[in-house]
DNA sequence: GTTAGCACTCACCGTGTGAGAGTGCTAACC
DNA sequence: GGTTAGCACTCTCACACGGTGAGTGCTAAC
């Protein structure tokens, strides 16, 4: 049926692959299906819309693009859209004003603080008119770099363990009795001993070892307690992938039109609370050290397949490492997004490196 | 035209109030205009359809209840929702096993934890089928019962506030230059000296007058920058009514037959982030020290008119306040969400109570 | 004051129709 | 052989039409 040969795909001749690019910038910005004509006459295509329908007929066979009906338009499938971002997409950057503009921002905030993370993601929701995200840096497995307790109330304490990758974490404690300053004091000085450099396993085995009964100390039993509690802090923050995770711009996202029934928009909304699928996510970002990109149904869940995910490392690989990236309907301007998610992680990493330098 | 004199509203006699009850029950249920037949058939009302709908032209007539069109049944107006929630609405209370499971889940969690608000987010969305909304307790004019530095990385260092109302407040540092734990000690005893028991502005004229230049300890200039640090926290802090507001149950509220168009979530989501607002009726429920309802355009915001609010305070009533509560469509149980709210705000009170005691 | 009866209104739904968009095919063209 | 003009065909969309059913409002009788 073809008029051409078929090429496999990852071979498109300049011809086709160009009209491929134009179905989907046309329609990135459209969200209607592209006709044959609208292309020859927004687009220096240099046929007629004969050809162009031969080509789009073609690109449909190798399942490049598809059709809502007969008479109406081309509209590009996922593997279209991996097609473009793997080979057809620009080299884009943002514009240097823009980039100027976005280092002074985060300049302005304080380093790795709520904000900057909230600053991250409004950067890119607002660069790509899709919603973005910011998690933030999480070490493989924790290593206690210090534990301070301080008295909150009569019998509550806080408990804030810095981590040597330099996050940090704190829990709020509930005492059986109450207990000065004084006394918590000499807890964390017991308690640091025996955590500083250790995992939550070491610090538990370390626990285990502590002498109990008439040769303990008085703060021993209290020693004991908040010691496992620390190592069960740990331990939680070691099994998940994503400590925080912020969000902006997911009004930008509503306002698409493939999310016009509250339905949809419920489904991207099931999807951001799924943080397992999330965090196995951002954990392969993670390992690959490098910008990943998430297309429709290339999510195995379903809520998922109808967006797609753009995400890129930041922090200092091996220790700790966070993402950054956006979220939005699988028709989104690729390029944008990913010269944006890329400069964002890249002034991540810089300000990171700067500091820890 | 009126069949029967008018009444001002407070004042329906007992039948009428037993109609709008009953259209009301019933449109929460069923989403749909009410019609004169299904009201005599599922109520106990004892009289006729015609004499029914002789009441509910009434009724409309005060404006309690509405007609989309001629040949619809009856919906409530806002005012009709008002008049319910004062006079009409059923003394509910959560049943006894529920309210014991609920006790059991607030036991489970760490108190006051990041975990507690969630759950009583949680636990209102699940009983009321709307959104259950728990922002922290937060003081009014924050005096500081302690304050810790500890260091994270070489130019970082993690400030932590603790307030004599027992919230706390974090914030990252950077520093000019590398400082070590035990200058940021000496750094924190300096900045306790003249912070505790005070407020911002108190703390503010204390560092004005720290002697400055060659008297100076060698801290001085570093206590300074983190005095003013701090200083700019609590001001922040005391400047925002809500610290941190945790929400549960969106889905539910979007899964509403009023919000099948992804338009009118937008509007749920864009009033949800609308913290001036919000905030404002955060104080407004903490000042009335008790359960308040906003119903409909009852709200000022636009964005907020289609959805009615109801809201208690939990915490130390003129130390730190907080407040629980559900959002959701206007139409929504009101008698389960009052008492749900009551409950949860209870339970909190009690827990906190028994804490501090 | 209450109620049966009934005319009237209006949304809703399925159908039909015309217009318009866009394709796929064919045959001519370079 | 690839390209293109021309054209028939298909399908959606918008609109109008009419029938149906739900529910009201009114009237007159109780």
């Amino acid at each position: 049926m073809a008029r051409r040969p078929r090429r496999t795909i990852g071979s498109l001749d300049a011809r086709s692959g160009a009209v491929l690019r134009a179905v989907i910038d046309e329609y990135v910005v459209s969200a209607t299906p592209v006709s044959s004509g609208s292309l020859v006459t927004h687009f220096p295509l240099g046929v007629s819309s004969a050809t162009v329908r031969n080509i789009l007929s073609d690109l449909e066979a190798m399942g490049l693009l598809m059709h809502p009906h007969t008479s109406a338009g081309r509209v590009p499938t996922d593997a279209g859209y991996r097609y473009y971002v793997q080979v057809l997409a620009d080299e884009w950057s943002l514009p240097p004003v823009e980039q100027r503009m976005i280092r002074h921002q985060f300049g302005q905030v304080e380093f790795a603080s709520e904000h900057w993370f909230r600053l991250a993601a409004s950067t890119l929701a607002a660069n790509t008119g899709t919603a973005g995200l910011a998690t933030t840096a999480k070490p493989r497995d924790a290593r206690i770099r210090r534990v301070d307790l301080m008295a909150v109330q009569d019998r509550l304490a806080l408990m804030v363990a810095v981590f040597r990758e330099g996050t940090m974490k704190q829990v709020l404690l509930t005492l059986p009795e109450q207990t000065d300053q004084d006394q918590l004091n000499r807890v964390a000085g017991l308690l640091n001993v025996l955590a500083i450099d250790r995992t939550a396993s070491e610090i538990e085995a370390a626990l285990a070892d502590l002498p109990i009964g008439d040769g303990a100390s008085d703060e021993s039993e209290i020693l004991q307690r908040i010691g496992e509690r620390l190592v069960r802090a740990m331990r939680e923050f070691d099994a998940t992938a994503i400590d925080d995770l912020f969000s902006d711009g997911l009004l930008n996202v509503m306002a698409a039109p493939e999310f016009d029934r509250s339905e949809k928009v419920r489904q991207v909304f099931t999807a951001l609370e799924n943080r397992a699928y999330l965090g196995s996510l951002v954990e392969a970002v993670a390992r690959a050290g490098g910008i990943q990109i998430f297309i429709g149904h290339e999510n195995s869940p379903l809520e998922m397949q109808d967006v797609s995910l753009i995400l890129a490392p930041y922090g200092r690989i091996g220790r700790a490492v966070g993402v950054v990236g956006v979220l939005g309907p699988t028709r989104m301007p690729y390029s944008q997004a990913i010269a944006s998610v890329e400069f964002v992680s890249g002034l991540m990493n810089e300000l990171v490196e700067h500091l820890y330098a």
